[in-house]
DNA sequence: CTTATATTTCAGAATATTCTGAAATTACAG
DNA sequence: CTGTAATTTCAGAATATTCTGAAATATAAG
């Protein structure tokens, strides 16, 4: 069964505060704290008994965080129940919340201001104001969009080369 | 009086959709959509009429948003009421939330994960697996950090150049 | 099949967040 | 000062979100 120390208690508790403040659950945020700093896979009812929640509960946020592709499920040899674990590299675990976000949050909105463009030029709207900050938005999309192409692909250790070096925009920049 | 097209609600909304998901209150992203996509200064009764919401709710919203450093306050001459306008560069506004929500996000958690291991040191505490994963989270966010300090300062013209161009984390690389 | 164990579902309870309206405060013109 | 317009505050209402517990469903051992 699973006893927290204090400093565990102190990062998952942390980390769900960090959740809800980024719109996710408090608890979807515990659990993969939970897992991200145990050592082995943990069982539904392991994390309800650590976590003092439902049952039910659990299940449901264990289910948001697979739809997130952040945990995923394991068996120990003679027992029936399932287990879970997530990634240990913070940086694939990041990318994959990134990746997640844009496909929920960026696409819809890069979408919403091509329709949002193309209403206007279908209905001859006059407002120069409107369509001039719509387009700049939607330039800056298109824009971030294409960094995050060229970083999207980056390696555990190419992204942690590239942070090691100084001034490598500006390097960037004189040879564009 | 501000009377909003199709189009401008249907920004406003999106906009105030998205803001829930990140943690930010509807109201508050709905204010700051119109402010960006309206042409002139607008005051809070104006704000009030536009979204059909209440006149301390536009008050309260507001103070949000200077909060975030994203509404100054402006004057029409001839009219005593406080008028609001925001940025018009989505690359300086989004700069601007970027380094608000690391100075309140991850700043605070960087200190939380420097809590933990230095708790950890002092009462000697054995359990290697958690040290390892605290101290991989560590090292993410201080990685990301460096990363961060590079594009920090870019101007939105240098921004655009880089996105422009193809293949620079190469290069970057590469020269490192 | 039967039974025990494990998991999921979901209506409604508990909680957290946001919003309103009335009252208090502030700012300023006359 | 006095009176009016503008803004802010905040308790409680409205709403949205999260969580629980009980029942339903699934899984597999015997």
């Amino acid at each position: 069964m699973i006893e927290l120390s204090s400093v565990q208690e102190k990062y998952i508790l942390h980390w769900g505060e960090m959740g809800t403040r980024w719109g996710i659950s408090r608890t979807v945020a515990q659990i993969h704290a939970l897992l991200y700093i145990w050592p082995d896979p943990v069982n539904a009812d392991e994390i309800t008994t650590a976590l003092s929640i439902a049952r039910s509960n659990v299940s449901m946020s264990i289910k948001e965080l697979q739809g997130w592709g952040l945990v995923k499920v394991t068996h120990v040899i003679g027992n029936r129940k399932d287990h879970f674990e997530t990634l240990t590299d913070v940086w694939e675990m990041f990318r994959i919340v990134l990746e997640e976000r844009k496909r929920r949050e960026v696409d819809p909105t890069f979408a919403m201001l091509e329709e949002c463009l193309a209403e206007m030029k279908k209905s001859r709207d006059t407002d120069k104001y409107t369509k001039e900050r719509l387009l700049a938005m939607q330039e800056f999309f298109a824009t971030a969009n294409k960094c995050y192409e060229q970083t999207r692909g980056l390696s555990t250790s190419a992204f942690r080369k590239l942070a090691g070096m100084g001034g490598w925009v500006l390097k960037a920049l004189k040879l564009g």
